[in-house]
DNA sequence: TATTAATTTGTAATTGTTATAATAAGTATA
DNA sequence: TATACTTATTATAACAATTACAAATTAATA
């Protein structure tokens, strides 16, 4: 499965006249077979083993290059590390307001909400982004054994 | 209709041991009758004029008081500045890509969605966020004028 | 009005991210 | 293959939003 996927991310950044170096092979690959919508700097350090030379901007760079590209999702947060999701078919965030976790959950798209939204403001719709906050079963469990 | 919301703000402030300085009814004050989602910086310039010494801190610091008091939601844009919503009742916010302007739009809350995620996942949910991006109606036009 | 704990202020520090310039590595053309 | 040309990487400096800190000030209450 990962194969697949990097394979076609790959004809993809080819097609559009991205190069493909051995540093972005490697930041695709970690992001595609990740479980765990890693930051710049998580991806960084996974792959100094490596890449002992690599700078955090090509991390950077490249990271972007796949988000125009359309390959990765980039979620932020405010003065925390944005994460980098790739893109895979429609799935929601839910995130633990306690550890940070981020969990995939999948839900049919709300294309109701964007075209309501769309009529009322008069907006041409390209996206839209959802988030659950809560506390993981761990987190949860962990409050109540401490209190 | 702002007055009634100040009120109530100040209200719930004193009730929690919050002492109410001219700066913080000042801040809240702009916050609730401000239809524009303000930065922090741009409640700082708004309010330099009154208090030529207030400090920026100042601003960050008491954004703070008023969200760990559930008066005002803060919304997260990565590198760019956090804006600050007053919260009255549900509404979510559409963006515009281009030019960034923030619209309100009405939608009956997606407990449903709250619901199945909370399911699926074993998180204990606590609110959710939902932003829907796209093209302004200006922008649109604006953009196939130039064309 | 005097007391005290909370708040403000000014500034320095922190952190994620981007700009820049020099170097290296591919790619195309003759 | 040699050459020029484009793109990517690296290292480092710069930037901007936000927070930490210590000293000075002030709101609330007896």
């Amino acid at each position: 499965m990962t194969e697949v996927h990097l394979r076609d991310a790959l004809d993809t950044l080819k097609s559009t006249g991205v190069r493909i170096t051995p540093q972005r092979h490697a930041i695709l690959e970690y992001i595609i077979q990740s479980m765990s919508h890693p930051t710049a700097d998580d991806i960084y350090k996974a792959l100094e083993g490596k890449f002992p030379n690599m700078s955090v901007a090509t991390v950077y760079n490249n990271l972007r290059v796949f988000r125009e590209a359309g390959l990765v999702k980039e979620l932020t947060y405010g003065d925390a590390s944005s994460r980098f999701d790739f893109i895979t078919n429609d799935h929601y965030h839910m995130i633990c307001n306690s550890c940070g976790r981020i969990v995939d959950f999948h839900y049919p798209g709300l294309d109701e909400v964007e075209h309501l939204a769309s009529h009322l403001t008069g907006f041409e719709v390209s996206s839209h982004r959802m988030e659950i906050y809560g506390t993981c079963p761990s987190c949860k469990e962990h409050s109540t054994k401490v209190q």
